[in-house]
DNA sequence: ACATTAAGTGATT
DNA sequence: AATCACTTAATGT
């Protein structure tokens, strides 16, 4: 049963070699909506691979104030764990489960082993980390250059696209908290959106049209 | 019925 | 775009 799991994920990308080593070593661990995967600060022994649902990552200032990255969808790895991994370096950002998801979880041990008997591992690994730093650079942009009107229709947008369904239940305080904003420039932005027709607001739901 | 939480709004910086 | 100060609306106990 995990067997399938990994195989529907990646039977295009590992040798069949290697997917019954992940199998072997690989820990799934179902956690719910909310529930925190890793915590900034925190040291780290194991690599999630995500097998369904969506992490979101995030940053935190002295002052204790977040504000969303990226998220990590199905296929997915956190690659920045890598890295800090092997250094035995303090996560730098924290790991919420943004949906019901799946994890499996692989030792470090493994990761480096493989990445000298696996092609498609080390393959796996370059992309990976590229397709990371794509999010980076977005979220880099979209922080720099776009205004909060356009953060905010963005945002639901990903949301969407995350949550596979066009309802959100979440609260314009919650919004307001990942895009480190007050919850008043929320509320009158989202109105304003819903004047354009492109949202309807309900009390904590949001359907986007 | 009352308290709590979510959301709407004008005015000010 | 943020903050204050207040109102209104929805929901839980």
């Amino acid at each position: 049963m995990l067997k399938e799991k990994v195989t529907s994920n990646f039977s295009h990308i590992f040798e069949s070699d290697l997917i019954d080593e992940i199998v072997q070593v690989g820990i799934l661990k179902k956690v719910k909506e909310n529930d925190l995967l890793l915590d900034i600060g925190q040291k780290f022994d194991k690599i999630p691979l995500v097998l369904s649902g969506a992490i979101k990552i995030s940053r935190e200032d002295e002052n204790g104030d977040e504000i969303s990255l990226y998220f990590l969808e199905q296929g997915d790895t956190c690659n920045i764990t890598f890295g800090s991994g092997l250094n035995s370096e303090k996560s730098k950002v924290r790991g919420i489960a943004e949906r019901d998801s799946e994890i499996l979880f692989i030792p470090l041990e493994k990761l480096e082993e493989w990445m000298i008997t696996y092609k498609s591992w080390r393959i796996f690994v370059i992309k990976s980390y590229n397709t990371r730093l794509s999010e980076m650079l977005e979220a880099i942009d979209t922080l720099a250059f776009m205004k909060m009107d356009q953060r905010l229709y963005k945002h639901l947008t990903d949301k969407v696209k995350i949550m596979q369904s066009t309802i959100l239940n979440t609260t314009h305080e919650q919004i307001a908290l990942d895009l480190n904003t007050s919850r008043v420039v929320v509320s009158r932005l989202l109105k304003k959106l819903e004047n354009e027709q492109k949202i309807k607001l309900f009390r904590n739901k949001i359907e986007v049209l």
